[in-house]
DNA sequence: GTAAAACGTTGACATAGGACAAGAATCATA
DNA sequence: TATGATTCTTGTCCTATGTCAACGTTTTAC
């Protein structure tokens, strides 16, 4: 049930086993189906997931309703609506699981806990917000001055997993894209 | 010459007047002229900026040599190339002065001396962390779905200084649209 | 297992906005 | 202060990509 996470908290800071456990003991598992909303729109993030399986998806929708996704959780990230979790205001942005997923979730108070207590976690944290920082620039600037074809090799190159794994349409929101011109374009490639 | 960074920090932690003091210690005073480079496209970033006075902007550039602005620093706000900052990878951005301007200089290593030593920096770093995070986020999702009026409208909403304060190409070239566009654009307002 | 809904693909069409250029205005340098 | 360089504005033109629609395929839900 723990493999994964164990994984990833160790390769970032030593814990020993009392401490590891004593992390264990605030998340708790869910069990989700396919298409499940963890997070509405108006509603503040209170909640930090790590993926054991599946997928989670973070977006959001224009005015117009059209959707926005942001972002892609796999197996073995964290994901929330960060600054919502950060600054306790109404998320504007959705969290929903893509497929059957199995996640470990641990409330904002319990994940403020560990960040005081255990120095380990304090670190983790802050990479998380580095990571974090890191690949939302990369990501989007990258796209900066990209035109559609372009973005699709990016995300060849750098997301291989990502068009085969979500929908045309979900791709295509990510990349700020039709799905007509995604559907086009990877039809020439 | 402190009186800025001194509201800062007093704004984000309690300090008393000794760590105050070793922070200030910390940091050296810079003078530039207009248009200068603080930090070169292949170069590791090594130093934090604190903005005194003036303007530092934060850039990159296209293949095809079109300048792409990431963000301004007033007066009052921290700048660096923070990926290359934190991973020490070469920065593939530009840091430059675009006014005649003041800055406060710190090494990386100090200010990481400095989030060792005082658990209020630790706490500063944090937030500085999320705040850019949250702020990176606003702006750039804020901007996806956007077309080129809306975008202006945006940013004399929410950043109303900035139009008035850099030129029109750099401001295109943080808005992602062209100077003409642009320019177009503000004579129908 | 079947009907309904959603999605993917492809075509025809419309358009926002980029590229380029030229003249006016502003800025920089000596 | 003069002159060359850069920037701003505005015109014309063009292209990438969005929209809409039609149709086939896949998924969902009862």
């Amino acid at each position: 049930m723990y493999t994964t996470l164990k994984r990833f908290l160790e390769s970032k800071a030593d814990f020993n086993r009392l401490e590891l456990d004593e992390v264990y003991a605030h998340f708790r598992v869910i069990k989700t189906k396919r298409n499940e909303i963890l997070l509405d729109y108006d509603q503040v993030s209170k909640h930090y997931y790590f993926v054991n399986k599946g997928c989670v998806r973070l977006f959001t929708t224009t005015k117009e309703g059209n959707e926005i996704t942001r972002y892609f959780a796999f197996k073995g990230s964290f994901v929330t609506a960060l600054p919502s979790f950060i600054d306790q205001q109404p998320a504007e942005e959705f969290l929903q699981t893509i497929e059957k997923s199995e996640l470990l979730c641990i409330t904002r108070s319990d994940f403020y806990k560990l960040v005081n207590k255990l120095p380990q976690f304090t670190k983790i944290y802050t990479e998380i917000l580095e990571l974090g920082f890191i690949v939302a620039q990369k990501r989007i600037y990258g796209f900066q001055g990209y035109d559609a074809l372009q973005k699709v090799k990016w995300i060849i190159q750098n997301q291989p997993q990502l068009l085969v794994r979500v929908s045309n349409k979900m791709a295509a929101s990510y990349l700020g894209i039709s799905p007509s011109t995604l559907s086009r374009i990877k039809s020439r490639l």
